[in-house]
DNA sequence: TTATATGTATTATTTCAAATAGTACACTTA
DNA sequence: TAAGTGTACTATTTGAAATAATACATATAA
């Protein structure tokens, strides 16, 4: 379910982050759903529960989740919420890649085509759901 | 000419890698071209002369540039080379993205929109050269 | 009520890469 | 010869990340 990178110069606790956004996006997590208490995911990905507070901590500050204190954690955002969120973000990303793709000479067009390729193979991929 | 962020997560030297990449595809440094030393340029930029040496060795390792005990560092790679590898790096990115904004429902067209409006903006700066 | 689970907070310690500090040696050039 | 190069080496410092160990308030099921 979520997966430890130990070679990543990224932070554990950001992976943890990245991990339950990425569940949340994808639907395997829905809206007011539970996740994981602190210790159980500490002890299922082995490694220390502060690092998962962290992460917890973090992600109720963005709004992704809520806690309640003897309860649990739940999840506090909408998949399109949270889509909408991460699309700019990416989006963001997009345009300062762009931006640097042009100061290297690279064709617009050539862009586009990679990025229709991707989109190509992924339509192919799915083709079959 | 270089500038460093201390506030960056990414390691000084690494700033300096890729700052002198920069200079070289931008054509302010031109092949063969001696660079600053590593003493000098420590002193410049504040810090320690290990850090540039670190970044230089590495720049070398990737034969960006060569050295030349008791003579300096130069240039070893072409504005054209150095640009080719680059352009191949950075659209290994773009396909990243690429399939992280698929994956997100993001709207191909969507995509090659913002591709197309950062070269516009881009020409329209350039447009009086 | 009791026991166990939850989130939360706190302090101390460890770990590791990055950066610094200092020195030394071989080489080139003016 | 003197000053400037690259290069190598060891030791130390720094700071963020992660770990370790408790402690406390709350919720829930037995």
């Amino acid at each position: 379910m979520i997966l430890i990178d130990y070679k990543s110069r990224k932070p554990i606790y950001e992976q943890i982050i990245d991990n339950i956004k990425s569940l949340i996006v994808s639907g395997v997590l829905q809206r007011d759903e539970q996740l994981p208490s602190v210790r159980q995911l500490a002890q299922e990905l082995a490694i220390n529960p502060n690092t998962i507070q962290k992460a917890y901590a973090e992600l109720e500050r963005q709004g992704v989740l809520y806690s309640l204190k003897g309860r649990g954690s739940f999840v506090g955002s909408s998949l399109q919420e949270l889509r909408t969120v991460q699309q700019k973000e990416l989006l963001g990303q997009l345009s300062d890649l762009s931006a640097e793709l042009c100061s290297l000479q690279v064709p617009q067009q050539e862009v586009c085509a990679v990025v229709q390729q991707v989109y190509a193979e992924a339509k192919e991929g799915t083709a079959h759901d």
